[in-house]
DNA sequence: TTCAGATGTAAATGTTTTGTGAACAAAGCA
DNA sequence: TGCTTTGTTCACAAAACATTTACATCTGAA
């Protein structure tokens, strides 16, 4: 059973979804602020965080940079009083993997729980296999017909990793370079094209997918 | 844009929920019965549904089955006058998403509608499907008999997918290159024709729609 | 039926986007 | 430090696509 913290100073709130969450077969635990919800990762094994933002003694973003820097993995979702971008592009670059606006809708909240859990619990497989080709996320290799990894280079990595994870789905290069560059850099599009071209050389004996380009928007792993 | 589909019999607490709707950004289509409602169905691409339960000829309840048996997958909001459990119960046997009692509170009912929307979007992950054919707008695919999904260049793709939202709308070529060009572009109507004849090759073998023209209008899309 | 305007279509043209090699910079390492 | 690996930028070639053009064909009103 995937046990889940909500972190929110609002009692009736947190109430509210921690009724939600155990009705959909999760454990949800509770915290009200940044520190008790520190407090109760050590004490417990979360397998996601679901947090506000405007929080006494300690903000969501403060708690996220916090968890991250002390190596916790796990998916947080951020949720917010105000749609604004700003608050997107800092909560990203904190660390956070999913946003939800207030007022909350609980449907929704459970079903990008059950999306992140899928998705981290595949990555946290620390393989995926697409056809002839291993990709190792630990070891940061890459292997094909079952032949010994080779390690290859970090950007190349991420980037195969994270177009394979979301099979036909189109990045634009802002994207690519927002999700895995991060936000702050102020990296040239066209970088993405120059380590797309080495992966498609890297991954020309890949016999079950192939990096398709679509012109005027960006790139899509696609499998065969 | 979303459509919507108010099904009511009273006259003016349908006008009242479609302005409110086209206020909030949604296009309203309206229908004062059950059969009515299965007959817009066939002629539009209805994103949501509300629907009263006590109507004349067909109620919500029976619209809401026959809409279910017949693989209209989208979100239904029942509006029922009396709040009971047998009611409810009834109602989400049938398929119903969710609830509302009378008196309406327009607001109250904008908001379900955004969160069902959200919902609904997150869980069909962009597509279209018409007969044998599936759009899919975050791959900008177009496929055919469940076969692995082609990426169409933009143009083609947004346009194809503007017209099959209105099946049987007919847009001018004026309002064409406003819409999916861009009110600025100075391009010649001609240009749209060139697109058309490329859509009508490339949907061919599509069994449930054709582009037709109309003399002197434009274009429009046919279900058949 | 005729004809003018509307539409279909192939091909030419123009524009934008992408691929790619090479050079350079930065980081890691012995 | 000097060497190797990795990441980035740049410039130009190549490709993909959009648009225009020119002409054939169709349509409906007179």
């Amino acid at each position: 059973m995937f046990q889940i913290l909500v972190v929110e100073d609002d009692a009736s709130l947190r109430r509210l979804m921690s009724a939600a969450l155990k009705q959909n077969g999760y454990q949800p635990f509770t915290a009200s602020d940044g520190v008790e919800a520190l407090d109760m990762l050590e004490k417990t094994n979360i397998d996601l965080i679901i947090s506000d933002i405007m929080m006494p003694n300690m903000d969501g973003y403060e708690l996220t940079r916090q968890l991250r820097s002390a190596d916790f993995q796990m998916p947080i979702i951020m949720v917010t009083a105000k749609e604004s971008f700003e608050d997107k592009k800092e909560g990203f670059n904190a660390g956070t993997d999913d946003y939800m606006v207030k007022p909350i809708d609980i449907n929704e909240m459970i079903l990008r729980v059950g999306a992140l859990l899928k998705r981290s619990k595949l990555a946290s497989e620390h393989t995926m296999t697409v056809g002839n080709c291993v990709l190792d996320y630990d070891a940061q290799t890459v292997s094909f017909n079952g032949e010994p990894g080779e390690t290859i280079p970090q950007m190349e990595f991420k980037l195969l990793f994270k177009l394979l994870s979301y099979p036909n789905k189109i990045f634009t290069r802002r994207q690519l370079l927002d999700e895995l560059w991060g936000m702050d850099k102020d990296v040239d599009e066209r970088t993405v094209d120059v380590h797309i071209k080495r992966l498609r050389e890297r991954c020309g004996c890949a016999d079950s997918f192939s990096i398709v380009t679509v012109r005027g928007l960006g790139y899509k792993a696609v499998k065969q």
